[in-house]
DNA sequence: GTCGCTGCAAAGCTTTTGCATTAGA
DNA sequence: TCTAATGCAAAAGCTTTGCAGCGAC
């Protein structure tokens, strides 16, 4: 459970914001599908399931906040909704995505090899990172076995 | 101009395809903005330079049949639309994009020290890679120093 | 009582689709 | 001629916004 903040971690950010029934449910909804790559509708349903009262435009407007707080962050992952997904708050905190172009399943890459060519980067361009994305687009094992065999 | 392909050459792709000259205009403009990562509406206002008569979904269209034929490839920079780039057409394609969280300008990183990341990754996960994307983000030099002045 | 938060519904965007018309080979 | 491509306008998402009401402090 190294590397995933709690909800009391969490808390501690709600200083000027109010930490309400609403945008507590879309927390929890966060906190137990830590792995999960989540769309806005998503996110709705499993919070209506906490709490009966919310609707799309809270749900915006806390993920919103929370990406301003740096508590989550937007994805996307070319489907035509943004994705969004909590954010690790340990240094090794990146990771990578796998986009599988058959059955669309999206593999999470632990891996961090990017960061010597980050600094690489950052030098010859002067330019600050501050963070990065990085997917690959192919076909896992299941997809490209099913195509070899028939 | 190396790695950069030539009207001709992708003219040869259109056999099954008819090159219409709303076609051909929207390929005249990747063509003539190589390096710039468009919008459909920047598409559709700049083919319309070139050729009075074309309208939105022909571009979006054009703009589907393009992606399919690898003439260029769709891209997402969190701000809502999908931008779309010219493909090279050489092995050593591949780039990557710095992109300013505060003037937002998109800077192309030309290295490509990804291959063995990617075969490293492609291994372990068993996962056939045919693509990937990377973003940095963070602040261009020019941000960053106005950031530390004020 | 005040100020921020919420829900609803409407509006705003980008993108897709249906259909009658046009045009290329 | 015959099929594919186009334009227009409508529709279909996803996301944002206006506003009146509600609730926490």
């Amino acid at each position: 459970m190294k590397g995933k903040p709690t909800f009391h971690q969490i808390k501690g950010l709600f200083t000027e914001y109010k930490l309400t029934p609403q945008r507590k449910a879309v927390l929890e909804v966060f906190l137990e599908n830590k792995d999960e790559h989540l769309s806005a509708e998503e996110v709705l349903r499993l919070s209506q399931e906490k709490n009966s009262d919310i609707g799309f435009a809270t749900v915006y407007r806390a993920l919103d906040l929370f990406e301003e707080l740096d508590i989550i962050h937007k994805m996307n992952f070319g489907d035509g909704k943004s994705r969004y997904e909590l954010n690790q708050m340990e240094r090794e905190h990146h990771h990578h995505h796998l986009v599988c172009l058959s059955c669309h399943e999206i593999i999470e890459v632990k891996d961090d090899l990017l960061s010597r060519l980050e600094t690489n980067i950052a030098q010859e361009h002067n330019f600050d990172i501050t963070d990065h994305r990085l997917q690959f687009y192919g076909y896992c094992y299941k997809c490209r076995d099913h195509k070899e065999t028939t």
